[in-house]
DNA sequence: CAACTGTTATACTACAAATATAACAGATAG
DNA sequence: CTATCTGTTATATTTGTAGTATAACAGTTG
């Protein structure tokens, strides 16, 4: 698993850590069960602090991603991943809908926006980076 | 045009004033000329301050949404709207793949998603409300 | 002239992000 | 037993963003 972070970015470290994490899973390089890096580690690895580790481990854990154990170490949740819960899908709704706003606003049609994200949804599944 | 806040979103103020008039022109209920409040007419309307406003239409106008005319007013481009560049692409694709990542961890297929952001998509043009 | 427009400037509060250190408590390998 | 590793907690500091509060400027318009 290689991390890779973009100080210029808008987004925090630690959101961009999450995601990574979570693609990662997702397209099943990191498999459940799976050992990740320690706070420590994974710290000096990316040369960040290790309380910016720990909040990301700590948010992945609170939606169920990870599970951490004391003295131990931190894991890929061996029991499989969380749910499509109902308030799930209508928080994933409210952060899809300006996106799809603004498609519309550029005369983009359902069509070609069904297209993109099926194309990312494909490249995810089959560990492809962002077009480089 | 009617803007609701959410005063405890995690999104900043300007950002759900950006979204909604942004979808309040995908969904046609804003039209290309069509006035928009005054910086400080609407602060008054909403109960912020006219630099939050400010902020917002700025952004807007940057984009190409909007159109600011000093000692006039603020208007909905009627030139229309930007469009679709390969760098409005790639930076919508940077949005959605992490929302993507997530739902295929949760084990959503691709029909599913699909229909999600297809039913988004027609909700939008229908203008119809988050689902209440 | 008065009232309105966007614009700019300054100052301040509040909060989040990130870092820097340090220490604690339990597990484990030597 | 001791040293080392784990996550956890605590405190303090720096930096940047969000938002507010006021004030003034310059041009338009009724």
């Amino acid at each position: 698993m290689i991390i890779r972070l973009d100080m210029q970015s808008e987004l925090p470290i630690y959101t961009q850590l999450i995601n990574q994490i979570i693609e990662g899973i997702a397209s099943g390089s990191l498999q459940p069960g799976e050992d990740l890096p320690s706070v420590r580690s994974l710290a000096a690895d990316i040369g960040v602090n290790l309380h910016t580790i720990n909040k990301a481990y700590t948010l992945l854990k609170q939606e169920g991603y990870i599970q951490i154990h004391r003295q131990k170490g931190v894991v890929v949740n061996p029991d499989g991943m969380p749910p499509a819960t109902p308030e799930f899908e209508q928080k994933q709704a409210e952060q899809f809908r300006p996106l799809i706003a603004e498609a519309i606003c550029r005369s983009m049609d359902k069509a070609s926006l069904l297209q993109i994200v099926e194309s990312i949804y494909e490249d995810i599944l089959h560990g492809k980076k962002e077009n480089a």
